[in-house]
DNA sequence: TAGGGGAACTTGTACAAACAAGGCCAGACC
DNA sequence: GGTCTGGCCTTGTTTGTACAAGTTCCCCTA
């Protein structure tokens, strides 16, 4: 069952992308929607608040908030997960495991994921039947054998993993950069060698902030982008210079 | 005069890049911090809120919070102004305008803009006398005199915008995939074309939701990248599938 | 010793009240 | 006609209370 203010943050939500308050135009004030809801202001407040976070209003003391865009917001598991995304999407997604071992951590890895060793997978998704992203990612030990036990097949490693063992993502740390196509890249991706990809390299934790997984995702150039929205609230986005 | 949660936010924030709480550790419960900052617990609440917000601590309900990690955040205007990005990190940051002229708005322009003329401006910008950086803005009519009212060398238009007219960028928009350098962008840039290019391509509106301008900023291979803290709770960030 | 039960603790949700701070507008004033 | 001021409206901050829901961990039992 939700909460009483996520029950309000949906309905506003709907009646914005369905154009009842236009980009531009003044939410109720805080008093109203109160009153619509039979709740107290603190609720009210904290279902703007989502919306605010959401990027879809903007506040400001004293003035009514603001319409500022419709169309938006993925769930946590459609970002993370590609299959979940492409599907949530429309696309038709497809992927096969080109490589699976295991193998010892790194110095850098056994920081990050917290294991002296680790399973290494190697593999491809397309869209549309397009290779489109090359995902070399790295488990830490205690998930290995949850993910070898899959068939290579699998479309959505994260759905697999959760209906498996319970495991659920829930933090994520993203880090995006173009690199260009490297000789295998360039082969597995079906692009010239040195053409520019969009790289995400992700670290993501379970809810008690333990470590789970590794990667580094190739994008092909023109195939995929990153969005996002941010304010002077709220800033998840930062710029870092490469050494 | 910042409000009091701010300053207990700011307080746990420092005690957690100081090392006081380390990744992985719990932060003290809510009931203690209220305690030791003679606050009422929703005051704490907030302040706490804005480190989740940040991505530095995770919550579940029942446990206690966890650290998830050090070294973060950038206020809005560091995201947003080169230069004061550069400045705040220690790099020496260059730039110059190449070229500025008024045309008409094309009709995506418009829309995004809601103007029918539009300033466009190309600038090159540097860190540590090396190109990194080239910027393709489009800033719509209305702020457009202050904008050309600048010196060209002028570092940070951002900071020049808010000392002269009192311009505040307040939210923005951004999409973040890789492209190849074309004939242009490999001159100006120093590299050699087709080589992969970061593109960040965003339009940033006023605390009143007014659009100010939109922007195609391409940084060179290696030179930047972008990081993201994204939750469960909190995902401002979005996989979009170019057309 | 392994397991279950449960108490204590912690975070999540909701309500109520009050004042502060800033925006907005109309009416007064020059 | 233009400007200024004051009152009203709206959002921001803080406190206090109460209960719900989930986690942790100890103790007791089989």
């Amino acid at each position: 069952m939700a909460a009483r203010y996520e029950h309000i943050a949906a309905e506003l939500r709907d009646e914005i992308l369905a154009g009842v308050h236009p980009v531009g135009a003044q939410l109720p004030s805080e008093a109203e929607l109160a009153a619509r809801y039979s709740a107290a202001r603190g609720t009210v407040r904290q279902a703007v608040a989502v919306l605010a976070a959401e990027g879809l209003v903007g506040s400001r003391q004293g003035a009514r908030r603001i319409v500022l865009g419709g169309e938006r917001s993925q769930s946590f598991a459609e970002l993370h997960s590609f299959a979940q995304w492409a599907k949530s999407k429309g696309h038709t997604v497809g992927g096969e495991v080109l490589g699976q071992r295991r193998r010892r951590a790194g110095p850098a890895e056994a920081v990050r994921l917290s294991t002296t060793e680790v399973l290494e997978v190697l593999r491809l998704r397309t869209l549309e039947g397009e290779p489109v992203l090359l995902e070399r990612t790295v488990y830490a030990s205690w998930i290995a054998p949850a993910v070898e036990a899959l068939p290579s097949d699998c479309e959505s490693v994260t759905q697999a993993l959760y209906d498996r063992v319970g495991l659920v993502f829930a933090y994520g740390e993203h880090l995006i950069d173009a690199v260009a196509a490297g000789t295998e890249d360039a082969r597995l991706l079906g692009v010239r060698r040195g053409s520019p990809l969009l790289r995400q390299r992700r670290i993501t934790t379970t809810q008690e902030g333990r470590p789970v997984e590794w990667s580094d995702d190739r994008y092909r150039a023109g195939s995929v982008a990153f969005s996002i929205r941010n304010s002077i609230g709220a800033n998840p986005l930062t710029r870092l210079a490469l050494p």
